[in-house]
DNA sequence: GCGGATTTGTACGTATGTATG
DNA sequence: GCATACATACGTACAAATCCG
């Protein structure tokens, strides 16, 4: 999934990687995503990294972050 | 300038104070904003926070930053 | 051109608060 | 009350590019 030899940073590969299960169609619209302690564990990475990586969705419009409830993939 | 007691996040504090001084004349378009190591110690917040802030800023359109220069008063 | 200082970028870890289930 | 989940805030370390003497 992610490969720490990339110089592409591990936010951004954790942003795609979230992104193609999307698009994959494994997370459907309105659907929550892993939760941030899921993600860290899914890719290995830290809990500031996949904020991060989160923040990035968040900023192409793919998901939409309710606080204290989750992050659900944006509807169409 | 940051209030610890103020609910409103110190990292949108910072940032106000930051928009204030541009607002003022004090910080002019084209000119850099101090350093995250200045605001740091100028507001006696972490840099993670400081960070936090000239992101807001930039979200805001205030200030772009440029890597390994610095961050500048965006002009009008 | 060299080397150190500066500045931003990335990444990790931890603690606490608040709201929800 | 407890577990979950996001928000805020602190700290550390190292990398990469730039600037300046």
């Amino acid at each position: 999934m992610v490969d720490p030899l990339d110089p592409t940073p591990l936010y951004v590969q954790v942003a795609d990687a979230v992104a193609a299960r999307i698009k994959a169609g494994e997370l459907k619209p309105g659907q929550p995503i892993p939760s941030e302690k899921t993600l860290q564990q899914d890719y290995g990475v830290a809990r500031g990294t996949v904020r991060q990586a989160v923040a990035v969705l968040r900023d192409r419009g793919l998901v939409i972050t309710v606080p204290q409830r989750g992050t659900f993939v944006k509807p169409a």
